[in-house]
DNA sequence: GTCTATAAAGCGATAGAC
DNA sequence: GTCTATCGCTTTATAGAC
């Protein structure tokens, strides 16, 4: 009896379609290179998602979602002070970004980008994003007694400062503009106490 | 006697290519389109940029940095003070993409992401970019008496915050993300007061 | 410098056998 | 559910007349 679950065909083709989405965008990325890296064909994958590369594209946005809210559960539950989780955040991303050569940044934001004003459904689930990540840096903050307006502003910025500085890093290829962004986000949050 | 300049087919041809990647990305931007755009042939796209598409990207990025550098130059010299040079730059930021239909976000981050770890000419001018705006931002704190390890500092949190926050801005088509990263980066230039 | 025509390749999407 | 073949269409890029 097998605990481990055999990963099927239609998970496959979101994770791979998130993972070239991430590195490439939305654009450069084909329903050919999809399948390939899926270990899917192109029936299959029409198959699962009707609707095309749009169907998918906002799945891969949903999944991207999924993903970096449990990387920031993960890094927040480090620390129980938000000051210092923020610190232990920004050390997590650029780690992760450089471990995998400066390819992986936001998996959402390149797509989201893209397709702002032009492609509804995925500029949706991009929002969608978006605001689930602030409602996690919210709960972090009220919980450490934060009043909720606080909390509300807060988690915006460090949610933005988060996607400029991971950018920034990407595109220089250095840690320095996440290092310093912990800093800040640390002092903005302590100055409010 | 004409002081008004007539624009070159040039000059068109990377406006043209600016304001459409600025909206759609560089993938999504054809070489067809970019000609219709600019009143010019697809026999000059080529006259004038025979490196073709990632030719014509990189100078699209190098006019958008210029564009944004006078932008941050004219925000910033409506106010002596650093934080209130915020302010401006972030309330002048939300009405600018407001008024265009929460399409013309950033001149260069979509570019920007989608090239990085893969074309590496339009990496680099990208990274030009944020440094150039960078340095603007050092300059209106060093003149007000920061000191210039800080002020690079600030700099760099200053210009992630405002990718960021315009980002979210324009998913969300609202003006808040940005209004509060005004009000936020005032509170952390202050802080160092 | 400008213009048209076209080559060569790739794209999203569909059909239909298995 | 999987697979292959293929249809239209668009893309970047080139050729060569003017």
């Amino acid at each position: 009896m097998r605990t481990q679950h055999e990963i099927g065909t239609r998970e496959r083709i979101v994770r791979a379609t998130s993972r070239l989405m991430q590195r490439q965008g939305f654009e450069a990325t084909g329903l050919k290179q999809i399948s390939q890296e899926a270990q899917a064909t192109l029936g299959s994958v029409y198959h699962f998602f009707p609707g095309g590369k749009r169907e998918l594209a906002v799945e891969a946005v949903r999944h991207g979602d999924r993903e970096f809210a449990e990387f920031l559960r993960a890094a927040f539950d480090q620390e129980d002070d938000p000051a210092a989780a923020m610190l232990a955040c920004t050390r997590d991303l650029a780690e992760g970004l450089r471990e995998s050569g400066w390819l992986d940044g936001c998996p959402v934001t390149t797509t989201a980008l893209e397709s702002a004003g032009r492609v509804p459904e995925i500029q949706q689930a991009a929002e969608n994003a978006y605001e689930n990540w602030r409602m996690l840096v919210r709960d972090k903050l009220t919980r450490a007694g934060f009043a909720d307006d606080l909390a509300h502003d807060l988690a915006h910025s460090v949610i933005n400062m988060l996607e400029g500085a991971e950018l920034s890093a990407q595109v220089s290829q250095s840690e320095a503009p996440l290092e310093i962004a912990g800093r800040h986000l640390a002092r903005l949050i302590d100055s409010y106490r």
